[in-house]
RNA sequence: GCCGGAGUAGCUCAGCUGGUUAGAGCAGCGGAAUCAUAAUCCGCGUGUCGGGGGUUCGAGUCCCUCCUCCGGCACCA
């Protein structure tokens, strides 16, 4: 059993932000997850860094686009190990084997016939050296950036026939109910397929950042053919001397924003049918992160800066407050003040400080070693079929609604201790064995919730779990009574309260 | 304009194929406990379920209509 998860490529022209880190935090925990069920997973991120923006920034920064690339490459690069992303691989669109592996996929759809010299049509600006899309052009036909008036210019290029993937797309939609999820998001790309597909430009003559076309020299492949294509052919060169496809191909899951559904909910599909690949399971859209109810931006300021966030909080307090605050699927509202009141009320109060009553009681009434014997039934009851429920959740992709069972179960461990009351039957000789059977079941139940949060807290629950003595993370042994009695050790307060005053080791 | 979503407690939202007194979390008020990062637990909500009409023994949950908000409607990575 295998799983293929990919992040989009990220586009060099600008330094990584939350949106990104929100992307590849959230495939990295289907990714974690899969991993927990034993299945052979590969996780795809990478930098997208061809095309007309990135020359543009380049030359506004009086560089050439290449040393723009290598420079927020390295950016993005940096970022997945800061967010706890366990990718497995990082593309660069620039990397030749990337290059060669396009041209040759490209070379193959026009030798089937699915590509024709063609003239392209549309309103130009000179200072942009680009066409502008009908939607972006402003009042009076003139260019948004420049404020110039746009001429009517020509350019002679070769055409991809997305026309002749209508009705195949319409059938891939009708049979595949959930190639794009959420549903939504599948009625619009549906209701555009609908609505008539029209042929695209596959290449530019114009520029010259990007993959030159190997049957003329004298044009480049237009940057989302060559962008679209890193899902395959990372997985040709990804490791050295060996050549994934076979294992990997196709992907299982496409996760993206919603900004770029319709290259991978109609192009994406539409160029491997072309090429005659095989089609991957599934692409996951989800929304944005808004600040203040309004899209993020760096002019707005007041933005969640997941650097900074990290640097004090760490990485876990980073992808449990995205995942948790924002249902994923659909835009949602962050902010500091919000990220502050669910990083103290749930991860140090709820959390955190279940871990420290739990392995204090455990060290306190048993020195530490905790009892053996059944767990409570009572609470086993409470956690029947959780790791099934879960694995259903994440397998329909619904990241915030399985955290949240999972979080119930956090909860209703609390809740236990109360119930119990541990310190009461500690004064009782009489009940040493009930006691027993107290702290067995809450050293399980938080080991279990532990095992549970492990692909959305890797770095917390990997620290506790080892505090437990039960490091294992697979998804079987996620069941009440599964864990062997032994020792237990005490450690720092895993959501320290004022973490920028803790001098806590990195997490 | 066309298509698709959404409008449920102060806030953020659950409510699947219609059926007991409409739920959760947060915030607020009151209380209990002391193992713990002064953390935790318990109790407290008369909400026109956007408006109106309809179907039904019975409707946030189906149909019609109206209002408001959001998204998509092509070559912007």
């Amino acid at each position: 059993m295998s799983f293929y998860v990919t992040t989009p490529i990220y586009y060099v022209n600008a330094a990584p932000h939350l949106g990104h880190a929100y992307t590849t935090i959230a495939a990295d925990v289907l990714a974690r997850h899969h991993r927990q069920r034993g299945e052979e997973v590969f996780f795809l991120t990478g930098t997208d860094e061809h095309g007309e923006p990135v020359a543009d920034a380049a030359h506004a920064l009086g560089i050439e686009p290449q040393e723009l690339a290598d420079r927020n490459a390295e950016r993005f690069k940096a970022l997945a190990p800061l967010i706890g992303a366990s990718n497995d691989f990082f593309i660069r669109t620039t990397d030749p084997q990337h290059q060669a592996r396009v041209q040759e996929v490209l070379s193959r759809v026009r030798e089937s016939g699915f590509v024709y010299e063609g003239t392209y049509e549309g309103w130009y600006c000179p200072r942009c050296a680009d066409f502008k899309a009908e939607n972006e052009i402003d009042e009076g036909r003139r260019c948004p950036i420049h404020h110039i008036e746009l001429t009517r210019e020509q350019e002679d290029n070769y055409f991809f026939k997305l026309s002749s993937f209508q009705e195949p797309l319409e059938r891939l939609y009708a049979e595949h109910d959930g190639f794009v999820a959420p549903r939504t998001r599948r009625n619009e790309a549906l209701s555009f397929i609908r609505s008539g597909l029209r042929d695209v430009p596959l290449t530019r003559h114009k520029l010259t950042w990007g993959v030159p076309v190997p049957w003329d020299e004298e044009h480049v492949f237009y940057v989302w053919f060559d962008a679209l294509l890193n899902y395959r052919t990372a997985l040709s060169y990804a490791r050295p001397g060996e050549d994934l496809t076979e294992t990997f191909w196709p992907a299982d899951c496409h996760v993206i924003a919603k900004d770029i559904l319709r290259f991978h909910a109609v192009y994406w599909p539409a160029l491997l049918m072309a090429a005659d690949l095989s089609l991957p399971r599934r692409v996951f859209v989800h929304g944005y992160l808004l600040m203040e109810g309004e899209k993020m931006s760096k002019s707005l300021g007041n933005v969640l800066d997941p650097f900074a966030v990290i640097e004090r909080f760490g990485a876990d307090a980073l992808r449990f407050y995205l995942l948790r605050d924002v249902p994923f699927g659909q835009d949602g509202s962050v902010s500091t003040a919000s990220f502050e009141q669910r990083y103290e009320s749930e991860l140090a109060n709820e959390l955190g400080n279940l871990a420290s009553r739990t392995l204090a009681m455990v060290a306190r009434y048993r020195d530490g070693i905790v009892p053996a014997g059944e767990p409570d039934p009572a609470l086993a009851a409470d956690f029947a079929g959780l790791p099934e429920r879960v694995r259903q959740l994440i397998d329909d992709i619904e990241l915030t609604v399985a955290l949240d069972e999972i979080w119930q179960r956090v909860r209703r461990l609390n809740r236990y201790v109360e119930e119990q009351a541990p310190w009461q039957l500690a004064k009782d000789g009489a009940r040493a064995d009930e006691l027993d059977r107290v702290l067995r079941t809450l050293v399980e139940g938080l080991r279990v919730a532990s095992v549970l949060l492990w692909p959305y807290l890797p770095a917390s629950t990997h620290k506790l779990l080892q505090a437990l003595g039960a490091p294992d993370v697979a998804l079987a042994c996620a069941r009440l009574g599964a864990g062997a009695a032994g020792r237990v050790e005490s450690i720092a307060p895993l959501f320290p309260k004022d973490p920028k005053s803790a001098e806590s080791e990195p997490a």
